[in-house]
RNA sequence: CGGGCCGUAGCGCAGCUUGGUAGCGCGCUUGACUGGGGGUCAAGAGGUCGCGAGUUCGAAUCUCGCCGGCCCGACCA
């Protein structure tokens, strides 16, 4: 490809609405435009991008027996009713009604159409199967943001494994872990395996593949002794134990005017150290009002508290929910003698067995000390509830926690028979005994592995490809192109790498050299050679790597060749 | 859904308070010079001022309504 041809609008000036790194050198450089909020265009550069991304998860989801499918986007309300999704995915499935009247939704994922296929399945003799599609998916985000991190509508690439045993299940789970991180290596990015909380997909096991960075939505605790780690959504660490003293024989009212946090009473002299005290919230949980419980130091993962009581529906309780729940107001609540018995109360596992602790009175500007969460406090359910904060030890081998910002990238998932049991998906196994089909769903974003890339891999001129997925692997920069001589090495030396098999560009516009080395750099072409007057009459072409190093002259003759031979085996690493 | 901010040329912005000829930088076009890090000079093109009402002799500017976008939070495989 000619430069002068190609469809690269470069901006010098950063877009004024782009926050994240990977937004604004997407959009700098010429790889993305937005058509409205939350909805991208992918221009040629971008295009180029996620094509080898995708050609990528091609390769390696047939090396393990994927079958490539191809289905629709626009799905029937039947099968997502028959699966319960229809009315669960709320707004964020966006629907429409067509001419005849009949509820269309657009796929925001392809359980129910894959499982509908599925059905088709007769014979164990037919398992296991790995079937794939790389497709537009649409979800009505309520909050797109950070370019083409979160979007409404995206490229996604998703695959389900069918199986009559769960030991198959977690052979293909494992299959595409391995799958995954090799997808993820070539593409440059480094992944953490974590944890995660299956949330709306429901099945029993999940892992997210994470990378670091500041433009992530999740965050993350990791071990970097025994590689133990979780999505803050799920993982949790052993805590030091705290002494209580003995406490005292019934709890003691005292006056706190004024203070209604955590901090108040920790620095109040009658008070008690956070650590010391019991939080309580106040939440509606599919319509009922609990008390939820935890250390005054620990803050609550919703996640956790839906995933422990399996509720769709979760929010904290209004100011009027809140009196009316305890007669009192948020600052001086407490869960000891709760004046209505039928006031469910859940309750951190940290708190378990603790004593001499302070907490609301129900009685606006009032605490109760020496309280005994055993005795004084009647707990419906224990459950992990708490935050881990970075520094607190390893459940497994008590090393500090590190916790990290993460973009989330890949997630596999055991979902095991729900949908092929709401979809009539089963197969006859060895004994003519019907079984429904045991599956696995495993997802990877390709414009979010894109932008996650970028996040990675840039500096202060540009954005930095990785080799194996960079729009071009070589641009050739023709210093001065009314110079035919240096117009000529130029081409020619195009052609001769092109006919080597390199996706090479060839820089032939008649720009100034620092606008041509300003753009290479911006759109982050992994090579340059750069093809100019002084060097010819050296007899030299220049050749820069993107990501830094000593610039090395070739002679003419050799150029194509060590190019070539460069080139290739950097796409080995 | 709550809070904050913003829509003026392809991009970045000024003008709005105090109503009266729509501006600047970059980019773009043409020409000349120039040619190893966003060069110089000259001449140009390009705008329903987000949309709709209203006030007014007159609205980018004031008022009301709507639409769109960004950021924070909530939400989210």
């Amino acid at each position: 490809m000619r430069w002068s041809k190609s469809f690269i609008p470069t901006l010098r000036d950063d877009p004024a609405d782009a926050e994240a790194v990977s937004h604004r050198l997407l959009v700098r450089a010429g790889f993305v435009r937005q058509l409205m909020s939350g909805v991208y265009s992918l221009l040629p550069l971008g295009h180029r991008v996620c094509q080898k991304i995708t050609n990528i998860v091609r390769e390696e989801m047939d090396g393990i027996g994927g079958q490539e499918f191809k289905l629709p986007a626009l799905h029937p309300a039947d099968v997502w009713q028959k699966s319960g999704r229809w009315e669960t995915m709320g707004d964020e499935m966006f629907r429409f009604t067509d001419r005849r009247g009949s509820d269309v939704g657009l796929g925001m994922t392809h359980e129910e159409v894959f499982a509908t296929l599925a059905s088709e399945l007769r014979s164990y003799k037919q398992l296991p199967q790995i079937w794939y599609q790389i497709q537009t998916k649409f979800r009505d985000e309520p909050r797109p943001k950070s370019g083409v991190l979160r979007v409404r509508e995206f490229t996604m690439k998703d695959s389900y494994s069918l199986d009559y045993q769960s030991d198959g299940l977690d052979f293909a789970f494992g299959q595409h872990f391995e799958v995954y991180r090799r997808i993820f290596s070539r593409c440059g990015l480094e992944t953490l395996a974590v944890e995660a909380s299956s949330g709306a997909m429901g099945g029993s096991e999940s892992i997210e593949f994470m990378v670091k960075s500041s433009a992530g939505e999740d965050w993350i605790a990791s071990c970097t002794t025994c590689g133990h780690a979780g999505n803050l959504e799920k993982i949790t660490s052993n805590l030091a134990p705290v002494e209580d003293g003995p406490g005292q024989d019934a709890p003691e009212k005292f006056a706190t005017p004024g203070m209604h946090t955590i901090e108040d009473i920790a620095g109040f002299d009658a008070g008690a150290p956070a650590e010391r005290q019991i939080k309580t919230l106040v939440y509606v949980l599919d319509g009922e009002t609990a008390l939820v419980l935890l250390r005054g130091d620990h803050g609550l993962v919703e996640q956790k508290l839906a995933d422990g009581t399996g509720v769709q529906d979760m929010r904290p309780a209004n100011d009027d929910e809140i009196e009316a729940a305890l007669s009192a107001k948020a600052g001086s609540l407490g869960a000891v003698a709760l004046s209505n018995p039928k006031l469910r109360v859940l309750a951190d596992a940290a708190l378990e067995g603790r004593r001499d602790m302070v907490t609301g009175a129900n009685e606006n500007d009032f605490h109760l000390r020496g309280v005994d969460v055993a005795r004084d406090i009647k707990v419906d359910q224990w459950l992990d509830l708490r935050e881990v904060q970075a520094g607190e030890p390893c459940p497994l081998c008590e090393t500090p926690l590190e916790v990290d910002q993460t973009i989330e990238v890949g997630h596999i998932f055991k979902l095991g028979t729900r949908y092929s049991e709401a979809l009539g998906a089963s197969v006859l196994d060895e004994n003519g005994k019907a079984r429904p089909i045991i599956m696995g769903s495993y997802g990877i974003g390709i414009e979010r592995a894109m932008a996650s890339v970028v996040e990675g891999n840039h500096d202060d001129n540009g954005i930095v490809w990785p080799v194996g997925i960079a729009p071009y692997e070589v641009v050739v920069t023709v210093l001065n192109p009314k110079d035919v001589a240096t117009s000529e090495a130029g081409a020619a030396l195009y052609e001769a790498l092109r006919g080597d098999g390199i996706d090479v560009i060839l820089d032939d516009r008649d720009e100034r050299p620092g606008v041509k080395f300003k753009d290479a750099e911006l759109v982050g072409i992994p090579y340059r050679a750069t093809v100019g007057p002084k060097g010819l009459e050296k007899g030299i072409v220049e050749f820069v790597a993107r990501r830094g190093g000593e610039p090395r002259e070739i002679t003419l003759p050799k150029a194509a060749g060590s190019i070539v031979e460069y080139v290739l085996e950097s796409r080995g690493r």
